[in-house]
DNA sequence: AACTCGGGGCA
DNA sequence: TGCCCAGAGTT
């Protein structure tokens, strides 16, 4: 796949875009706070098309239940549903859950692996979910791309591409590795304040200076 | 590439 | 009311 070098930003002004975002987001890290990789892996696949909030709500009790896989199993898919319902598609993340538990039983020992091969092997076990675990529970090498990451990156100019393993890529070629962690949080934070999806508030942005799409935009008025 | 799963919060 | 949310699976 061809990359336009110019369309992404230069060493310099990728410097000054992390510096910027560390500045305007000192407490940038997840609210989702988790003990075990188990907890991280159910959090996350609740989280899909869900706020994490939410997500907080229902897990923080149901974790003072049910903490491991063979935990999970002793719920029917209508139980764990009434638990997880509020955090929408419940339903089909219920059915995911509990058949990957299962798999975690039967052939890793009631441990999440560590492989991303094997992770997405999993119901309900994209990429994104995946790099999560890898990075957030085993602090492996990945920047999980969500919906905000890769709307921020590509914007501002961190990564410019139309696909999510490119910009993961990118983003770790541009971003030093000590701040991979760091940097998903803050984009995401600043994806959800200020460069919204549908109106980005590119007038109150830190970022203006630097982020190619505002370059754009006001280009063209 | 388009479609489905979905309850709940908020303007 | 309508829009949107830390995605993934199926066709």
């Amino acid at each position: 796949m061809k990359k336009k070098a110019n369309e992404r930003l230069r060493k310099k002004e990728i410097k000054d875009v992390l510096e910027k975002l560390e500045k305007i987001y000192p407490e940038a890290v997840s609210e989702l706070v988790y003990q075990t990789p188990f907890q991280l892996l159910i959090s996350t696949i609740l989280a899909a098309q869900c706020t994490d909030v939410r997500v907080n709500q229902v897990t923080k009790k149901l974790y003072q239940h049910y903490n491991t896989p063979q935990d999970f199993l002793k719920l029917s898919e209508e139980e764990l549903g009434e638990w997880i319902h509020s955090c929408g598609f419940y339903k089909t993340k219920a059915k995911n859950i509990l058949n990957t538990c299962r798999i975690l039983v039967e052939k890793y020992g009631g441990e999440v692996p560590q492989r991303r091969e094997e992770l997405v092997e999993l119901p309900g076990v994209g990429r994104k979910t995946a790099n999560v675990v890898i990075s957030n529970a085993f602090g492996k090498p990945a920047i999980a791309v969500d919906t905000h990451v890769f709307r921020v990156s590509n914007r501002i100019g961190l990564a410019h591409s139309d696909n999510v393993e490119d910009t993961e890529e990118q983003l770790m070629n541009n971003i030093p590795k000590t701040q991979w962690s760091d940097a998903h949080h803050w984009l995401i934070y600043h994806g959800r304040r200020i460069c919204k999806a549908r109106k980005p508030l590119c007038e109150q942005c830190p970022l203006r200076e630097e982020c190619l799409y505002y370059k754009e935009l006001t280009k063209k008025s």
